[in-house]
DNA sequence: TGGAAGTTA
């Protein structure tokens, strides 16, 4: 018996697919690793020939030109047109990176910037680290006489504007894969304009897949006179070296895209020749799904006699590695792989080989709600972009084929792009950076894409509430966040009203404000709000760091801090659940997460930091080491801040109420319904699934790091407290209430927010 | 009962 083939039925348009695919620049350790072999036609050819058949090589000297005679050029550039790898060369031929000047090339990730760097050197027969180098988190690869090309994360760019605000080291800067919009790209956008009007020497190439061309251009040409020939930025086109894709739509709209998934896939098994199988699916769950129902169904076809197997593999962020290196194997000839895989595939990892391509046409997405200041996932449609993107990792090594189970007439409503992160982020973090940069008025910051205006309100409030910005200075407070804000419409105009009417009905004592250093200018404190923003971390994890040395316990936050920016601690294999349950409880205290974390990283070093260990007890080596490199960094700064070095000695409650000092506005109570509802917002809460207290008894107070939402609203990292300790460490925040006991008419004493909803109208 | 993917001297 044949194994079933499902009822999905494809026709295909009359137009070819988008000739796109992927960036033959980017590759990650991990690929570089793969034993896969890639025939390249250009292999017995010497670098300077193989440099000299890329597209981009013709449009050399055009590239040059532009550059000298435009501020920003914008790089329509298709992936495989060799723009990473050799504009920065022909830049640094030029004599863009002579006298001491340097050559910037940002990626919004980690392994590009180094896998580029490397490529980079290679060619030039350089040594990584003296003329060409990286330089990311924890990893500077670079040498401040010698390195003349230097590849950075975007992030880090932004963090090196701290210490040097006009980067005057730079004659140009390349701006890669802009076109994906992460955060740090789009704040690195708006400060470059800034730059570029004080610099009128510094360069810029924003370097695009999509065809965003248009408001990239005009966002950074500063030609206001209305004559065209006097425009400071222009765009360039360079075609990719590409093989065609053929798109297949759905014929009418599927019910169930897991279960079409898996039919495809089959189908495509049966029915076609060699080439391996891409799918992309939502989630971690899907995904898993996926690959125990095509394993089922691939074992069926096998005792059929099918000669040709299936090797089915997922591959999802928080997979362990291990698990991840799986995909990049080579397979035997009679073998055909199947990769199920989250976005992860999308632009972070490339597998090779990939012929056929599947895909389900949603992706999970942050969302940020400003109203409650709360985080989610959506699964929302994909973009047009996106959709584009993963077709486009069928054609890599020849001609593929994309099956999309949408129909056409779905795609054509999709979206033309993603909205950028920075529309649907919490802006706390941003905010606190640009006023890190001297940027006092954020409201004001000449944004590539402007957040919600109530975005920006709740991330003041809650930076307020820590005591780093004085935006409760009044006038200033009014005259910057309102002044702007009424440009948006009036009810953005109303919400900012009620809000600074709040804070200056609440008045500070003269001496609270010097010790939170207030500023009446709406700048960042002196010393507090500029120490807050020197830590690459969430707020609210600063400010329990720096107010550690106070509770005696430096040394237990320090670790409870860098332990809560790993995710996947506790690794749990499907098929042995119950063991590594049994491992991890011993870790667990009945204070809840933080503690249990602590626990845990003391037990990773007393056993000297053994992989072996982290094996049998089922926790994340990789994740674990990577705790320690940020814990020292953490120390770093704590001993540049004097903050005392104290251990509690075992003693809890002071960790705990240090937690509080920085997590106080992430209270929430035990109600009778059996449910937790925030103080602040009366939000009804539940604690998540892979907490310790999950289960147990829950405790009347808690605080948590983050809710996230899914089927309802959980919160992670959860920690018992005392209602008292937030009184007595947040009373700007909190106070006593008497609350009348419904059932045994009895009034008992409670907490509530000072601070009025935000919005609530 | 369940988080996608990134990032910070």
């Amino acid at each position: 018996m044949a194994a079933p083939v499902g009822p999905v039925k494809f026709w295909k348009p009359g137009t070819e697919g988008p000739g796109v695919s992927v960036s033959e620049e980017r590759q990650s350790p991990a690929e570089s690793s793969s034993i896969s072999v890639i025939y390249n036609p250009y292999a017995s050819l010497s670098i300077e020939q193989q440099r000299q058949k890329l597209p981009i090589f013709k449009l050399r000297n055009h590239i040059l030109y532009l550059v000298e005679n435009y501020q920003t050029l914008v790089l329509i550039g298709e992936t495989g047109c060799g723009k990473s790898t050799q504009i920065p060369q022909y830049l640094a031929e030029a004599g863009w990176a002579a006298e001491g000047r340097v050559v910037g090339v940002t990626q919004p990730r980690r392994v590009a910037a180094v896998s580029i760097a490397g490529r980079v050197a290679d060619e030039r027969g350089a040594v990584l680290g003296h003329e060409v180098g990286y330089c990311i988190r924890f990893d500077d690869c670079t040498d401040s006489q010698a390195t003349r090309i230097k590849f950075l994360t975007d992030g880090m760019l932004v963090r090196e504007m701290m210490a040097d605000p006009l980067l005057t080291r730079y004659s140009v800067l390349m701006l890669d894969e802009a076109h994906e919009r992460t955060l740090y790209t789009d704040i690195a956008i708006g400060l470059l304009r800034k730059i570029q009007k004080k610099r009128g020497d510094l360069r810029l190439i924003v370097a695009s897949a999509t065809l965003d061309a248009e408001k990239f251009k005009n966002f950074f040409n500063q030609n206001d006179t209305g004559d065209p020939s006097k425009d400071t930025s222009v765009i360039l086109t360079v075609e990719g070296r590409t093989f065609p894709v053929d798109i297949f739509y759905i014929q009418s709209p599927v019910p169930d895209y897991v279960k079409s998934t898996v039919e495809t896939a089959m189908k495509i098994h049966q029915m076609e020749n060699d080439g391996d199988i891409l799918a992309f699916l939502t989630g971690q769950e899907e995904v898993e799904t996926v690959v125990s129902m095509l394993i089922e169904q691939a074992r069926a076809l096998s005792r059929t006699g099918m000669k040709k197997h299936l090797r089915v593999l997922p591959m999802y962020a928080g997979l362990p590695s291990p698990e991840q290196m799986k995909v990049f194997e080579r397979v035997s000839h009679n073998v055909r792989k199947v990769v199920v895989a989250t976005n992860v595939a999308e632009t972070s990892i490339t597998v090779r080989g990939i012929v056929f391509v599947i895909d389900c046409g949603f992706v999970k997405l942050r969302a940020y709600n400003p109203k409650t200041a709360i985080e989610c996932l959506v699964v929302v449609p994909v973009s047009k972009a996106s959709a584009n993107q993963r077709a486009g990792r069928a054609g890599r090594n020849r001609s593929g084929k994309c099956y999309r189970l949408y129909t056409e007439e779905d795609f054509e409503k999709l979206p033309k792009s993603t909205v950028p992160e920075m529309q649907r982020s919490n802006l706390a973090p941003v905010i606190l950076q640009l006023k890190a940069l001297g940027i006092d008025n954020v409201l004001r910051f000449p944004f590539l894409s402007p957040p919600p205006a109530q975005s920006m309100v709740q991330a003041l409030e809650l930076l307020y509430a820590l005591g780093v910005p004085s935006c409760k200075g009044g006038f200033c407070f009014r005259h910057s966040v309102l002044g702007s804000l009424s440009k948006l419409g009036t009810r953005t105009f109303t919400v900012a009203q009620k809000h600074v009417a709040r804070m200056n009905s609440q008045p500070k004592p003269p001496g609270e404000m010097e010790r939170e250093g207030l500023d009446m200018h709406c700048r960042l404190t002196e010393p507090l709000g500029m120490r807050i923003a020197e830590f690459p971390l969430n707020p609210m994890f600063a400010k329990m760091l720096l107010e550690s040395g106070n509770f005696g316990c430096s040394q237990e936050i320090l670790t409870i801090a860098a332990m809560m920016q790993i995710q996947n601690i506790f690794v749990i294999p499907p098929n042995q659940k119950s063991q590594a349950a049994r491992r991890h409880r011993k870790f667990a205290v009945e204070e809840g997460d933080h503690l249990t974390m602590l626990n845990v990283y003391e037990a990773f070093v007393k056993h000297s930091k053994s992989s072996q260990w982290c094996q049998e007890h089922f926790l994340n080596y990789k994740g674990l080491v990577r705790a320690s490199v940020v814990r020292e960094q953490l120390k770093k700064l704590l001993v540049r801040f004097k903050v005392p070095k104290k251990s509690s000695e075992g003693d809890p409650d002071p960790v705990l109420r240090c937690i509080v000092s920085g997590f106080f506005a992430n209270a929430a109570k035990f109600h009778s319904t059996g449910a937790y509802r925030t103080i602040r917002d009366d939000q009804e809460l539940h604690i998540h699934p892979t907490s310790v207290l999950y289960a147990e008894k829950p405790p009347r107070w808690v605080v948590y790091n983050e809710v996230i939402q899914t089927a309802k609203y959980y919160m992670r990292d959860v920690t018992a407290v005392e209602s008292a300790w937030l009184l007595e460490l947040a009373p700007h925040f909190y106070q006593q209430v008497a609350v009348q006991d419904q059932h045994k008419a009895q009034t008992h004493l409670s907490l509530t927010a000072k601070r009025a909803k935000v919005g609530d109208q």
